[in-house]
DNA sequence: ATGTATGCAAAACATTTGCACCTGG
DNA sequence: CCAGGTGCAAATGTTTTGCATACAT
């Protein structure tokens, strides 16, 4: 029941949100630019305009729901909020995101940042790389 | 002698170059846009255009004598490569940046990435907060 | 009804590129 | 001299915004 979700983040449950979220929770790659979107929605003979999108976007991270990230390469890419935190391994030939979580690295980030005087709002470690299948 | 630096990365020593290299060298801020390199030959009389300042920056990336990072927020920052890896603390307030660096992190970077089949090219490990003077 | 959301086109940015002119070795 | 570098303006690619229309409650 994914419009519970809009509701409780305080969106109207319209059309293109609905839409967009759906792609969200039913694609297997997990990161997906706003084109990717767009073009998945036009695939599926949706009238939905790609500043709606990134508006839909820019609010579910605003509500929590998605997380943008800044990786190498122009477009941001957008993930679902499924709860769990991790961080990425990102193929720089073929795109492909390997998601992992590190409870060593986790504690020594926090450690690092009290003793920096920084009260931590978010980190993203993004580890470039070559996948297997690109050698 | 930086003009060294230059040459030995097969690039001609001219004016602009010598310039934008100085500035990087000199900069008590460590990270800083392309504008920013901008707005200072201009304040410091020269002209140089802001698409050479990219074109060089570029080079400089290619050559190693620069890092190009993608923190939050649209414009990409440069940093002199001075060698010593490390990782950044970046204040989401007031943009200040401070560096670290953690072998146990780093070790952990290493294995988590031979283990998912990765062969590192680059990794970016960047926590986000606010720092003790903007609380 | 009515306030919010959308679609479209235009604007706003950051960055790159084409091209005629200039410069370093 | 001559390949390579630069300045300017125009092009590109991504994301945002203004505004009139359409929709959810």
């Amino acid at each position: 029941m994914e419009t519970q979700d809009l509701k409780k983040a305080g969106l109207k449950v319209t059309l293109p949100r609905m839409k967009i979220l759906e792609i969200l929770e039913t694609s297997n790659v997990h990161h997906l630019t706003a084109e990717d979107i767009y073009r998945q929605l036009l695939e599926a003979g949706e009238e939905i305009g790609l500043a709606t999108v990134y508006r839909v976007l820019t609010q579910f991270e605003a509500a929590g729901l998605v997380t943008r990230h800044h990786f190498e390469g122009g477009q941001a890419v957008f993930e679902l909020e499924r709860g769990a935190h991790h961080d990425h391994l990102v193929c720089v030939k073929c795109g492909k995101v390997v998601e992992f979580m590190d409870e060593t690295i986790e504690a020594k980030q926090r450690q690092i940042s009290s003793e920096a005087g920084f009260e931590i709002t978010d980190h993203a470690l993004t580890i470039y790389g070559i996948c297997r299948d690109c050698r």
